[in-house]
DNA sequence: GTCTATAGGCCGATAGAC
DNA sequence: GTCTATCGGCCTATAGAC
């Protein structure tokens, strides 16, 4: 776990079907659960091919997961510097990233990130830096800016930031992070992001 | 993976002492890196004997596990017929429920629950039973209450006790079940109670 | 670099004595 | 019921040929 790893790309092609396999394994199983036997025949190579890529299974699994807190579903386009509807643009925003977060690519990095966190501290600490908080800085500048134009009411941007991505995951992500069923569907997704954007307006609207 | 387990409370001594091993183990370092040997070991058996008390080590996990969502914090005094200061009575809720959710053995909990429900989907489900929906449960009927009352405006009473206990966890929840440093302390558990408290009294006071 | 083959250890589960 | 001793298998990791 030193989490070091040469990018995946710009590998021999070998090093890139053993990540990609690791990858789909571990995401779906979780660590204990997948063995180096399975990622060399998922990757069709033989066991000394992937010990000569990757010196162990702990390095091999940090360098899989520790890339994927990156992946960040809010570009710049849903925070505009200037605002005509405040409201709709929560809701753009809402809608993408609760959509994202209850993507099962997505709640099984949750997953793993939360379960290995304890065996593999940094993880639960790279993922976070990544994920959420690249998140959660993107959205807090915005509303010092909206602060600015005086749109908004919010002394404390990233207090504020927190309490809309909280209000978004909601119940909703629990339960599916918990993959108690049923699945949100589309009416619950689309009822939370409202309401949470009611709820937040109604705390920091100016 | 039967869950038809006898409550571990009267029963054999040796049964205690394994039911009480296996829980801290699977607690501290989760389902797959438990041994059956080191269950036995720490519960000061022979493995014969923990076999000859659970069939498995799938059955043992479940039977440990499932149980423990059952703890609950928030205890009817918590929730008065009368309230005279909603503000404080929710202040009230939230610290317990939040400084509860925080512990260390709580948030152990949620990491096994979370992780092993893709493996055990009986569990999280279990989980969410037990714990998350019963206080959600108990809240909405409490602010059935108020708002028959008068007190607040809360139409759908489920989705605003859903957007009351997101509000409490917040970032503290997610960052702490991720071991992410530092650890939420005193100021930040009152800061988030606080807001969360402000928040939602301005999205459903009357 | 990549393979086959295997070392060496730990795992879950059981047999048999008491 | 409880123990000691052990089976058969799968695991991580490596040695040696090509």
């Amino acid at each position: 776990m030193d989490g070091a790893l040469p990018p995946s790309h710009e590998c021999s092609p070998k090093r890139r079907q053993i990540a990609q396999a690791a990858e789909a394994l571990f995401l779906a199983h979780g660590y204990g659960a997948v063995s180096m036997d399975s990622v060399a025949r998922q990757a069709g190579v033989s066991k000394a091919t992937l010990y000569a890529h990757f010196a162990s299974k702990d390095v091999l699994f940090a360098g899989i997961v520790c890339d994927k807190g990156e992946d960040n579903p809010l570009d710049d386009s849903l925070f505009p510097d200037r605002v005509t509807d405040l409201r709709a643009a929560l809701l753009a925003i809402g809608q993408r990233l609760l959509r994202f977060l209850l993507r099962e690519r997505t709640l099984s990095i949750v997953r793993i990130a939360i379960a290995e966190s304890v065996r593999f501290p940094e993880l639960g600490h790279a993922f976070y830096t990544n994920g959420p908080q690249r998140s959660c800085d993107r959205f807090a500048a915005w509303l010092e800016l909206l602060s600015a134009q005086g749109q908004v009411h919010a002394p404390d941007p990233l207090a504020a930031t927190h309490q809309f991505l909280a209000l978004l995951r909601s119940d909703a992500f629990l339960r599916a992070s918990l993959g108690v069923p049923p699945a949100p569907g589309e009416a619950e997704i689309d009822a939370t992001v409202t309401s949470a954007v009611e709820t937040w307006l109604r705390a920091f609207a100016r």
